[in-house]
This record gives C-alpha cells, structure tokens and sequence, in this order.
DNA sequence: TGATGAATTAATGTATACAGAAAATGTAAA
DNA sequence: TTTACATTTTCTGTATACATTAATTCATCA
C-alpha cells in the first residue's frame, strides 16, 4: 500500500538507529553534511528526521544551531516510566468506560497467549519474541480505547528513552530476578484485560499505572550498578554524559 | 537573548494563526507555494512549519502527498480535554508528592489573585486578562511538578485543538452562566494549590482532572447550538467540516 | 451524454547552492 | 605561557532548482 520508502523515512529508522547506538553520545552538536553522506541521503530529509527526534525527545536543540543527542538525568526516566503509565492507564480506564471492541479484545488475548510461549520455560525466555508481543499488547491496549489520540499519545510515550521494559532486557543479568519479573509484569497484563472486560476503569487505570513502574525497578539496580553499565546499555549511555 | 527570529518561527507562528482563522478548513489540500509566498518565505521553513503542526495534530498528512487542517469529531476534542486532565492532574500530583518549590507556590498565588481582578465585577469580566492569567497559572502547575518532561506534556497539551477552556470564550453568549462557571474554575484553582500545598496528590489529582472537564460542558452547549456555530467558532468549524 | 484514457499542468519530495554565523586555527602581544 | 584578536574554515538556515508523482484537462470512443 503506502510503502513508498521516502527519503524521509529512511532518515527517521537511520538516525534513531544511530543515536540509540551511543555513537555520538559525546554531547557533541551532530554534524549534518556527515551524517547525510553515511545515510545516503541529503540534508533535506535528515534535517526532517532530527526535526521529529527533538520532538520525540531524543535529541534537544542547541541555541547557537543544530542539535545533539538529549542527555538524561535518572529523574528524567523516572518521570518517563510515570507518564507511560499515567497514558496507558487513561487508556484502559476509557476501554473500560466506554466498552471495548470484542474483536480487539479477542486480539489481545492471542498476544498475551503469545508472550505465555515466550516465557514458557522460565530459564530459556525467548525475549526476541517477548519484546516483539509485549510491544504489540500494549499497542492494542491503546487501540481498546477507541481513542485515536489516545492511541497516538501511547505511540509517542512508548517511543520516551527508556521508558519501555524493553529497553532494560539487553542487561538482565544486572538485575536480579530478571525473568521472574517478566512473568510478573504477564500477570499484571492479565489482570489489566480483566478489570476491561469487567469495565472496571478506575481498577484498569491503577494495574496499568503500577504495570509501568516495573521498569523503575530495572532503572534503579541499572544506576546503582556503576558507571561502566551505563556506558554499556545504549539508551542509558545518555545519563552518563550528564 | 535567543530573541532571533528565525523564518521557520514566522511561518509556525503565521501558518498556525491563519489555520486558527478557519480559512482553510475547507479540507483541501493546503498549497505550499500559494502558502510560502503569501507569509513572504520559502517553502522550506514553511514545510518545517507544516510537520510541526502535524505533530501538534492541527494538520494532518494526506496519504498522497502535503497535508491539510486536521478535521475533529465532537469525540476528538472531548479527548482532548480528558487527556488535559489527565496530564496536568498528573503533574500537580507530583508536585504534591514531591513538594512543590514554595517560590513556585508564592508566584501561583500572585496568578490567582490577578484572576481574582479579572473576575471582580461579574458582569464585566476581562476575558482578555483572564485568557492570559489562566494560561499562566495553568504553565505554572506544571512547572510545580518540578518535572521538565510533564512542563513540556503541558505545554503540548494545552495546544491540543479546544481542549482549552479559552477556545469558547468567544462563544460565551451561546452557553449558559458562561460567567458563573469562570468563578467555579476558578474555585478549583485555589482548590488544587490548596491539595498541593498540603501534599495530598491524590485529591489534586483529582480535582485538576474534573477542573479540566468544565470544558466538555461548554462544548456540549456548542455542540447542540446548531452547524451555525461551528462556522463562527474559528476552531469548531473544523468540527463541521467532518 | 457518459466514460475512458492520453496529455498537460501543477505540486510535492529531494537535492543542492548560497549567505551568514559560529567554531577553530593561528598569530601577535603582554 | 597565556590571552586577545584576526583569519580561515566549517556548518547551519534558507532559497531555489529539478525530477517524479499526482491531479486536471481535453479529446476520443461507446
């Protein structure tokens, strides 16, 4: 359908790509003419792509001209992983109110059978496959809102650095009882689909709040871990540079 | 300071008032060069405009190619303002978690009482100072929450089409002891810096959340006054271009 | 008359050229 | 050695040219 590459998209994957790389964490202001040239692009559409990270947060302009890479305080992401679930809680809370779709909903329950496959064997947890339905439920969770801005809002705060579970999985073996608290959070995507169906929006909105300050639990361990991990975890190399 | 003007600033300003206007809410696909000759610049700062205002959600991308103005339903813009409630409710209850910085505080305090002032004489109240004081108190709440990321979540927000309660002050006429709820919201105002001040989140939380509601009410009378209106209320005649 | 399709027109997406500002480099003086 | 200033170079912000794609017009045929 409306899989015409533009140029512009292209620049949007490949420069997230590389900034979530840590390559150019050093604060320094992104050079343009460089990074065009190793895209394979011109400035034109990768100026539109710093002009959406900056929006999205990722990147923060510099007064005298051009951006850099944003640089995080560890309260930054904490009030990130907040925001997450105060979005996704609004969500819920309005599916509940509201009614959500059965057919989104019957959806959401072949993803949460999914992620069941993926923690199957709690010692062999194939977390390629748990990022990839862990990310789709939380999309459909949006979407049982009925709410297009809802949807767009969820969008956006789950692209916030490191406001994602996800984000912290490259580093499991820092934090303890890792994979016991991925079959946890499976538990509290359970519940939340509950408190929907029985339109329990104000129980729908509390799961989903607490559902997202797991990751405040992976943040704290990864920040008391020392400086050498945060040089190691790609999003997390920003809040060394502060 | 940083006062520079720059061509991309005129044409977001330029762009979004002349949207703002209804002139072009006739669901076309809106002409760059048309546009970019008519503020006195090029296309490319205007373009950088036109992502910037998708972003807001005031435009919208047309699959083909450009973009026009964003069309709303009753439903969109009842979202919005719950969505308003949700995220300053969320940061005037971090500021009572957190504590809130009593110089902040002491500036709110001077907000309200410049509110009080606009509001003296019922009968003659100074909408055009209360416009500029509830948008200041409003930044302001934000600010409370101590929170970069939730002043930023405000501040976009509150830009979010109608979803503030200034939108219908032009149409105060149409709805009903339009005056008498000025003094309710105002009300609520002193209310959540008094939840604040005594550090309950929860009930600040609350009470921002049904404060931004007041708005759904002056919707619903403009809603039900007729497609009439929706052409004289600048942001509403998007709503009936749907 | 209505519909289909070729041809023309217009408009977007992209590249690039250019001007002006910021940073870097180098030189001279204290 | 360090500071101040001048010079050079680089880079951003903006304008514009170009190409490709969408819209429109017009002509032909059913």
């Amino acid at each position: 359908m409306s899989d015409r590459k533009t140029q512009f998209d292209k620049a949007l994957l490949g420069l997230r790509s590389l900034v979530m790389s840590g390559e150019f964490s050093g604060s320094a202001r992104l050079p343009e003419v460089a990074l065009s040239e190793r895209l394979g692009l011109s400035r034109t559409p990768l100026r539109q792509a710093m002009d959406h990270l900056v929006a999205e947060g990722l990147l923060e302009r510099i007064e005298t001209g051009g951006c850099r890479v944003a640089r995080f305080t560890l309260d930054d992401i904490n009030d990130a992983i907040e925001l997450r679930g105060v979005i996704e809680g609004t969500a819920v809370r309005l599916a509940a109110e509201r009614g959500a779709d059965p057919v989104a909903l019957a959806e959401v329950e072949r993803v949460l059978d999914r992620i069941d496959i993926a923690l199957k064997h709690p010692d062999h947890i194939d977390f390629d496959a748990y990022i990839v339905e862990n990310a789709s439920f939380h999309r459909l969770l949006a979407h049982l809102s009925g709410s297009q801005l809802m949807q767009r809002e969820a969008d956006r705060v789950s692209r916030l650095p490191l406001a994602s579970p996800s984000a912290f999985l490259r580093e499991q073996e820092l934090i303890p009882d890792f994979n016991a608290s991925l079959l946890r959070a499976q538990h509290q995507h359970r519940a939340i689909v509950e408190a929907i169906r029985a339109r329990e929006g104000a129980r729908a909105e509390y799961l989903a709040r607490e559902h997202a300050r797991l990751a405040r639990r992976n943040l704290d361990y990864l920040a008391n871990a020392g400086p050498g991990v945060a040089t190691r975890v790609p999003g997390l190399s920003l809040l060394s540079a502060e």
